[in-house]
DNA sequence: ACAAATATATACCATTCGGTATACTTTATC
DNA sequence: GATAAAGTATACCGAATGGTATATATTTGT
């Protein structure tokens, strides 16, 4: 690993929480000179623009999620146990190593509009990630026969991953997470409920 | 009505959707007077900052949206019927006049920060507002015996509005309503299920 | 150890930002 | 209709923005 490789590593690191929180319009590049103490220059010579940063600090938020959901399923078993890891790591969500900011899909796609094309569909290949790994699950479920084989999943995966989404937002906005952990035993039920 | 009130209700309509779609980072006072063809001057005559006009913008915004709750709860009666308003209103968005821009309250919700105190505070009353309403309506529900009593009126209203907030989130990032509208079938199933 | 290549810093650029002071226009009052 | 008050436009301000060209420092390869 090269130098620069390294320094932007580095870069990427130290500025993906000030996206995650301040958004792309709201994080300037002063903001990342002074988070990584490097210079206007280094980060050009690293990136081609601020739209690359972004980029890839999005992707390194995304990829710290994807990294514990992946290490919980791995722990587990059944379907039902799987599913309810995307309940487990939110009300526990202080014993995991969640990026700063919140759910970069959240603020992304809440975010990103046309004008940053490459973020919005980062947003999107994200939930869509997401809902196809919660689909696979529940199919694996129904093939097991843990699952009744009426559920919609996508329909199922849709709905976990709003509700998780919707109660990330209204945590954030209220500061309670007993807000969210209302919320999660929702979850819950929908998950308890799949299974025959 | 004077002339200023007449100028000031004008540049909040017409700003309103535009704060609601980029944000107030990615708003300038430039995007304000295109929007409005008036200049900064009069912009500056009819609100002290750039943050005021922002406050009034979310006020318009999210005043639409209640009206239309108003509207179409008050065209119902059972409790069931008035739940089954904030799934029909958004199956049907069309058909509505919803604010320009998705939700204000997830949009301002997700954006503002410690920065911005006053967008941050609107954002959670809307939230609560929100909340309480269903929260009312639930009791009424459970005082005419149409609900069961043993809900969580809290949880109920909690996990309604993350859904559906969810749901907005995923609808606008993919452009597919009918995501959306799997989502809100969710939703009705945990109304339909509250009655006895 | 040295030269070349690579990486980073510095000084600068043009444009945009939110806001202000003053000029000009329109409205309200008598 | 005249005048004062209210309302809006214009020209400007200093600071911040994303980005660039060149200088300087560090690393790499022999």
């Amino acid at each position: 690993m090269s130098k620069a490789e390294k320094t932007k590593a580095f870069i990427i690191e130290k500025t993906a929480p000030i996206f995650n929180r301040k958004g792309y319009a709201g994080t300037s590049i002063n903001d990342m000179t002074e988070a990584t103490g490097l210079t206007r220059g280094s980060i050009y010579g690293n990136f081609s623009n601020k739209d690359e940063v972004a980029l890839a600090a999005f992707d390194y938020n995304l990829s710290k999620i994807n990294e514990i959901y992946k290490a919980e399923l791995a722990k587990q078993n059944t379907t039902r146990e799987k599913l309810l890891v995307f309940v487990n790591v939110y009300v526990n969500f202080l014993s995991h190593p969640f990026p700063d900011g919140g759910c970069p899909i959240l603020n992304t796609a809440i975010e990103a509009d046309d004008t940053h094309p490459g973020l919005k569909k980062k947003a999107l290949a994200g939930i869509l990630r997401w809902k196809q790994t919660i689909i696979e699950l529940i199919g694996h479920g129904i093939a097991a026969k843990e699952i009744d084989p009426s559920v919609n999943p996508e329909q199922i995966a849709l709905t976990i991953i709003a509700t998780i989404e919707g109660g990330i937002m209204i945590a954030q906005a209220s500061g309670k997470m007993n807000y969210l952990k209302l919320i999660m035993k929702s979850v819950e039920k929908i998950i308890n409920d799949l299974v025959k």
